[in-house]
DNA sequence: ATACAAGATGTTCCATGTAAGTTCTGCGTT
DNA sequence: AACGCAGAACTTACATGGAACATCTTGTAT
């Protein structure tokens, strides 16, 4: 068999149907897909480049996560959040950060605070950039449930965040916020590395609550 | 057309691959599927007399709620928690329940004591049947949420109570305990009915903690 | 003008074929 | 006996076709 020189193989470091899901997330995320609009397997399936099959597996997981909802027979359309649903998601993620945080302030290594306070700092550096400054806190967010190996915590979060894009992320980059979302999160790491769960916990809840009120 | 007496038709109020859903997870809380065994979908398809299509739809659903394993280009097994795992399990489920108990205690309507009140006394009566028993606990957890329209607790407590079949939750029913969740869900609903959130949530953590301290 | 039926159109839902990946088996070689 | 390797046997991953369902359009009768 022949060789062809400097072509490469399909990349495929998994399956189609995985990365049908995370291009379909990062389209949410970036406002590529719309609410209201409802849309038809066929449809993404032709802009992907794949088959129906890949799409349709990456939307049941899609719509298990919260972010669309299947219309049977007709398509799928981004889910629409009401305000007792928005309530609700900041309601959780204040309980499963504060959770995070605190457990993280009882049994936190050096390397787990160096690793937070170079997201921090990276962070800060970002100020001016928001997008950058957005991916770096949904990192920042993910972070903390990571490093204590809460897979569980880590899913659900995940996936609140997913309703974050939905609510409209965006005004958590609003240039008036971003120095109190900066301040707020070196208050959570400060608490951690003192090893205080309470203060990290009540850190925690209150950079969500302030975060809620921004987004109104 | 003629129309063949006494021949009703197939049954589908829903969708094939919901209902390959709805009983998979039902075998696995049955116990029908067990630990170590490696499934295939042609397998359950063959069982449920129906495709592998609407099987592998419920199989990644299932996956993504953690109730099974996929394991690429060889089939599916059940998931095995570690010790960690469980932990987390036992901290979300004080979290969530102990958030809804204080909710509902803050805004619980007389007709939602009397759902409460109603279910702890059909509980009661139940105390002989471990089975009935069973089901009634599952239907009390999450009766609180529902109460409340907390879909995204709803969901994620349905998830952890899948998680609970995985543990083993044939523990919550031994002939010992039986009598002390009675009781402390007697605690938690008067707790709501006296309309004190704090003793609600308190009484919820507790008898989380009871419960896992129980299933050692 | 309006109501309504019939067809056209567009969509999912499910069944199935096929290629490719994984593991097992048995045979031949050392 | 131990090892390696070819190929059989199994599995998923993905593509695709067709039936069923929902909706829209059009034409017709009132």
């Amino acid at each position: 068999m022949s060789t062809l020189r400097g072509v490469s193989p399909v990349e495929r470091p998994t399956s189609l149907s995985r990365s049908a899901y995370l291009r379909m997330r990062q389209a949410i995320r970036d406002r590529a897909l719309v609410h209201g609009t409802l849309y038809s397997e066929n449809e993404i399936a032709a802009t992907l480049g794949m088959s129906r099959t890949p799409v349709r597996e990456a939307l049941i997981t899609l719509a298990r996560e919260g972010l669309v909802e299947i219309e049977s027979q007709r398509g799928f359309r981004l889910r629409e959040l009401s305000e007792a649903q928005r309530h609700e998601v900041f309601d959780l993620r204040a309980l499963l950060e504060s959770y995070s945080a605190e457990r993280l302030a009882g049994q936190a290594t050096a390397e787990h605070i160096t690793r937070l306070y170079a997201l921090v700092e990276r962070q800060e550096q970002l100020h001016a950039d928001p997008e950058a400054f957005l991916a770096t806190d949904e990192e920042f967010h993910l972070l903390i449930p990571l490093l204590l190996g809460l897979e569980r915590t880590h899913d659900t979060l995940t996936s609140l965040r997913g309703a974050m894009w939905l609510i409209g992320s965006q005004a958590l980059a609003l240039p008036q916020r971003i120095p109190a979302v900066l301040t707020e999160h070196r208050a959570i790491v400060d608490a951690i590395a003192a090893g205080d769960p309470a203060a990290a916990a009540q850190a925690a809840r209150e950079h969500i609550a302030r975060t809620a009120a921004a987004v109104r």
